[in-house]
DNA sequence: GCCAACGTTGGC
DNA sequence: GCCAACGTTGGC
């Protein structure tokens, strides 16, 4: 089992619309990044866990854990013309863009803002702490995780 | 609101 | 294939 985090703007999708959602299930779709993507289509399999990060709002934080439950698949949003995601350069026999889905495993009762994992000696190495990391999803480590649970009171 | 740190685009 | 210009992400 691998490890990973993904970042959201809560104003787009947060935890709690994964809590509210059938199942607590959803597609994560919208990744138009090619690393991010590589990360979603190569490395993720069913099982994995996700660290959730809430980005561009107050506080940022690691705001709890989901797993995967399906592996890469296409993003539908890149063919939809209606869609924000839209990529005109993805062709339906051979897409660009791919999704996962995702199922809620829990809420950290306390945010664990990016101000203490930035007080984390051993969390130092994380790419979400590195200066002008953008990337959307990212390996952690199995160190990184467990750490990051226990300090979430996991 | 600012701007650093990227990633992408397009002229050449 | 280079690289300047531009657009985006996202912390501060």
């Amino acid at each position: 089992m691998k490890y990973w985090l993904l970042k959201t703007e809560p104003e787009e999708y947060s935890i709690h619309d994964l809590a509210a959602a059938p199942d607590q299930t959803t597609a994560w779709d919208g990744v138009r990044n090619y690393q991010a993507r590589n990360f979603l289509r190569d490395g993720m399999r069913v099982g994995d866990r996700v660290l959730i990060y809430h980005s561009n709002t107050e506080p940022l934080a690691i705001v709890g854990v989901a797993k995967v439950v399906r592996s890469s698949y296409p993003d539908a949003s890149a063919f939809d013309r209606k869609s924000a995601y839209f990529d005109a350069k993805s062709k339906a026999e051979s897409p660009t863009w791919v999704n996962v889905d995702l199922k809620l495993d829990r809420i950290f009762a306390e945010p664990l803002t990016l101000i203490q994992l930035r007080s984390e000696p051993a969390l130092a190495g994380m790419e979400l702490l590195r200066r002008g990391s953008r990337l959307s999803v990212q390996p952690v480590t199995t160190e990184e995780f467990r750490r990051i649970q226990r300090l979430a009171g996991g």
